[in-house]
DNA sequence: CTAGTCGACCAAAACGTTTTGGGGGAGATA
DNA sequence: TATCTCCCCCAAAACGTTTTGGTCGACTAG
């Protein structure tokens, strides 16, 4: 490249980046000669002597303890990841899925990230030590329960999602509302179970909570159902399942006992997917809005990386809507 | 690292490469040490001076003329990208999704791929042009219909899938069959219509193909079934429609204007998706099955990639399944 | 005792950039 | 003519590996 356009490599860098002192005609004539020969910095070599290479980690924990990633009817993570992707191109950077990095088998790509996203952190979570470690800037979305110095995440609207299906159901006639919620460490469980179980002691109800493991996907929401019927407490009438695929199990196993939803017991799930959309009737659900927390995890991070030190940007706010549909809409 | 072990740069890296002659007692110190240290070492450096950096770049055609790449009720391309990042890993690769890189704005990290995975590619497309001058190597999913020498692609049973679509419809009594196709200059659509063309010059059937634009989805189906209305043909009685989006919109507008499915006309989609299931009735469909293309996707580019010049791996072949539902089954 | 062989290790080059610290020539000033 | 100043431009270092082509002892064979 320099000799064909009779300049020296310093002289194409500066030329090309617009920067250090280059006569007009000679960086135009560069310009030029770049574009005649499809000429463009290797990225590689770049990145070693910058130490950025314009790539992004994303790490979904979830999907690590599901042990699948293309788990059925699981559509919030693919989307997520879809536009977190689309946003980091749009940024000038490349995105990478990753699976949990501590685990051995990571790519060696994993490290040479500029920065990650990690979704739904578990708690005390490794992948947050290595990066932390390495001094390899991290957004996390949703919170670490056990890291509470770390302040650089988003999501924190699902505390008040609780408040919001809670009045949501009181609004609808609901008396006696129980909560499930997932087994996984991470702070939408946690921090869900603690706010409802705050509503329950501040307006004196017997807090209904069940915990059931994400892999069992609907089964796992039948198997609630059961034993909500076979409990000696009466049935609640009104459910707030995290996961859409526990509520659209637990809506089929208490149809099948007999039950209907609404008008017996209403059903919210804590998750738009397919199956809230398709079931019968349809589930009312929290939409958490994967593609804008997507962008704006992506926008945070990269604002993280290419802020000065002084001036860091601070995490932004997610609006979650709820989606009316008929599991909570009676007569 | 070679100071704290207390050896050469060398050394480290014969020790961890498990390659040289190192004494096996210094070589067990080194990986010690490295252990101790968390130290490996920096892919960006490595891939400088191996020319491999360990990722793959997977650009989705459909997506770019679709404009979004959050498209409704298109989870195929979702699906396809989340199994191929899955198994790229799995493979010791990362994968990162891009957008047309011969677009401008593409990131630098764009032409730093090891492989491409292109999916559906246009006719003549400029990716493909981009990325043989610059002697990566890649993979297509669907063929370059006016590049018969690039070999390297694989999913050429979609021309099977018209002939197994229209064996389904004879025998579920259908007479004649209609064809949809998009618009995109992809063999997914080129291809169909021409296996369906011979298909209808051999039993003396008068072909009735429609092309639509993928971009206008459930509606643009509709459009199609006003002009079915309108037309002066009689009604098929049967229409393969490629899209999933299209085929619900069809339905919906047949259904509107009256007309039942599948007693009046049966309606086949070449693509699952969420639309195809959960209509009313739900639709029988080809599925794709993205998740076991784009496992074989990556595998076959990786393949390519660790192989020898002289014995290149071919393409494997993909088995499409019919999923039989209620549009197409009658009384 | 000398030459040859082999095992263990290492110095230096190379990968393609960016950045630093000049260098050389042309014009201006004395 | 000699010196000073700019303005352009460039050589060389550095980034952290991998790989090449040794060197240095110790041991063996003649």
């Amino acid at each position: 490249m320099a000799r064909h356009a009779g300049v020296s490599i310093t002289t194409v860098s500066h030329s090309l980046n617009g920067k250090g002192v280059v006569a007009k005609a000679t960086r135009q004539r560069v310009i030029e000669v770049a574009a005649e020969l499809g000429y463009s910095a290797d990225a590689i070599a770049r990145g070693l002597r910058s130490n950025r290479l314009g790539l992004l980690g994303l790490v979904i924990r979830p999907l690590d303890t599901l042990g699948s990633y293309q788990p059925e009817g699981v559509d919030y993570f693919l989307r997520f990841a879809g536009a977190a992707a689309v946003e980091a191109l749009d940024c000038g950077y490349g995105l990478v899925l990753m699976r949990d990095p501590t685990a051995g088998n990571a790519p060696g790509i994993a490290l040479a990230a500029d920065g990650f996203i990690i979704s739904d952190p578990l708690a005390g979570d490794p992948v947050i030590d290595l990066l932390t470690r390495n001094a390899i800037p991290l957004v996390a979305v949703g919170r670490d329960v056990e890291r509470p110095d770390f302040t650089a995440w988003l999501g924190g609207g699902t505390l008040r999602n609780v408040d919001s299906v809670i009045a949501h159901l009181h609004e609808r006639g609901a008396k006696r509302i129980a909560l499930v919620t997932g087994t996984d460490a991470n702070s939408w469980n946690a921090d869900s179970e603690n706010s409802y179980r705050e509503w329950a002691a501040e307006n004196n109800q017997t807090p209904i909570v069940y915990n059931q493991d994400e892999r069992l996907g609907e089964e796992g929401g039948r198997e609630i159902a059961d034993e909500l019927l076979a409990s000696d407490a009466p049935l609640p009438d009104a459910i707030y399942c995290l996961t859409g695929r526990h509520a659209a199990g637990i809506q089929a196993g208490l149809q099948a006992a007999g039950y209907r939803i609404p008008d017996d017991v209403m059903i919210v799930a804590g998750s738009d997917s397919e199956q809230t959309r398709n079931s019968t009737p349809p589930i009312t659900s929290v939409d958490l809005a994967p593609e804008a927390t997507a962008k704006a995890a992506v926008a945070y991070l990269v604002a993280l990386l290419e802020a000065d030190e002084d001036d860091q940007p601070s995490p932004p706010e997610i609006q979650y809507d709820i989606r009316d549909r008929a599991s909570t809409r009676r007569g």
